[in-house]
DNA sequence: CTCGCTAACGTTGACTACCA
DNA sequence: TGGTAGTCAACGTTAGCGAG
């Protein structure tokens, strides 16, 4: 684990690293609250090595010329691959915009449906615990101080495993999504077909009683005039309107710029007429794509008798949802997650109709 | 703290079901 | 047949959450 302090040793290792073609990167941030600055920058190589010696800790803190030097030689070079965890937070002190080629692991975690990976948050620490079945991952060291100069042996071990653990972790991932988002052009519609019909024939039944109970809980807090409870809580917002012409007029004689885009809707395409393909109206196409299903809908259930609003017992209705709610989010993912390859694979594969 | 994501909800338009 | 109400999916907006 070599841990460089001296300007010299971190710009021959940055000029040596700008010939990587991937490298797994950490910082860690001085007194991120008042005045966030960066600390370290942690970068490896070599994602083979499990132990930490292979991580080169650079110590920059307060020389902002450093950093400079390893965002133009690393950061914007568009062939080097930096995979970081939450990458968008590291960036801020890396280049912000500039930054090219930049692979997050929070967002390949989020990628992948809950079915696949049941997680409780997407966390480095659970990420790593789950994919690399290490038991326990102290990260106490996260919210350690890092402007303090020398840094301690626990934090500079601290330092070092991170990147290792980001690199075993991207592999992981990678190896993930390679299984569960295939070719759309050579995906087998006939087999996601199958696969969708008999999910949903779990699914829907959990899922209207989940869209019920919600209902009623709704409902029952409204008439209750309850804002809070162990399972819900209940808030309002407003939506405010204007006479369209009104404000336009308004707006020109006080002189206030409001410029953005409006949707033309069916209605107003109508009003306008021809004046639609007037010069001076620069009107953007935005297409989109709806995937329905073919599959035959069964009669809605009978009406239920529902209980008064005001007479529903919030308990057993809020202790009916947690019970469904888990499986229901497990299938709702597979649900999403089935109909977003097919839809994929349809556009790829330009077929008409599937079941 | 900042940024991006998500849940919740509203709007829109294509479509269906039902009724007189 | 035409009118109307309901359903569904896509998209927009907003508040609040959670990543480090």
């Amino acid at each position: 684990m070599p841990y460089l302090t001296v300007a010299n040793e971190i710009k021959a290792l940055i000029a040596k690293f700008a010939q990587a073609r991937i490298l797994w990167i950490d910082t860690e941030i001085a007194d991120y609250k008042f005045n966030p600055r960066l600390s370290l920058i942690q970068a490896l190589a070599d994602p083979r090595d499990l132990t930490g010696d292979a991580t080169f800790l650079l110590d920059v803190l307060d020389k902002p010329e450093l950093a400079t030097a390893f965002i133009n030689l690393i950061m914007v070079n568009p062939n080097i691959e930096k995979v970081m965890h939450n990458a968008s937070y590291d960036i801020r002190f890396l280049g912000n915009d500039d930054a090219k080629n930049i692979t997050c692991t929070l967002q390949m975690a989020r990628k992948i449906p809950a079915y696949i990976l049941p997680l409780r948050n997407r966390q480095l620490k659970t990420l790593i615990e789950t994919l690399c079945n290490i038991a326990y991952v102290d990260k106490t060291e996260q919210g350690g101080d890092w402007g303090k100069r020398p840094l301690t042996e626990k934090q500079l071990e601290y330092a070092k495993m991170d990147a290792v653990y980001l690199a075993r972790v991207h592999r992981h991932l990678l190896e993930i999504i390679d299984k569960c988002y295939p070719d759309p052009a050579t995906e087998n519609l006939t087999a996601l077909g199958k696969q969708y019909q008999k999910i949903e024939a779990q699914w829907k039944p959990l899922d209207s009683e989940i869209a019920e109970v919600k209902e009623r809980f709704k409902a029952a807090m409204l008439a209750k005039k309850l804002k809070d409870s162990s399972y819900f809580e209940l808030s309002s917002s407003i939506t405010m309107k204007v006479d369209f012409l009104t404000l336009a007029n308004l707006t020109q004689t006080e002189g206030i710029e409001l410029n953005f885009p409006v949707t033309l809707t069916k209605e107003i395409q109508k009003q306008l007429g021809q004046l639609i393909s007037h010069p001076s109206l620069q009107v953007e196409d935005i297409a989109s794509w709806r995937l329905t299903s073919n599959i035959q809908q069964w009669r809605k259930s009978t009406k239920k008798i529902v209980p008064e609003p005001a007479s529903e017992d919030l308990i057993a209705l809020g202790e009916r949802y947690k019970e469904i709610l888990p499986e229901w989010k497990l299938l709702d993912s597979e649900i999403e997650h089935l109909k977003e390859r097919v839809k994929k694979a349809m556009l790829v594969q330009n077929q008409g109709n599937t079941p």
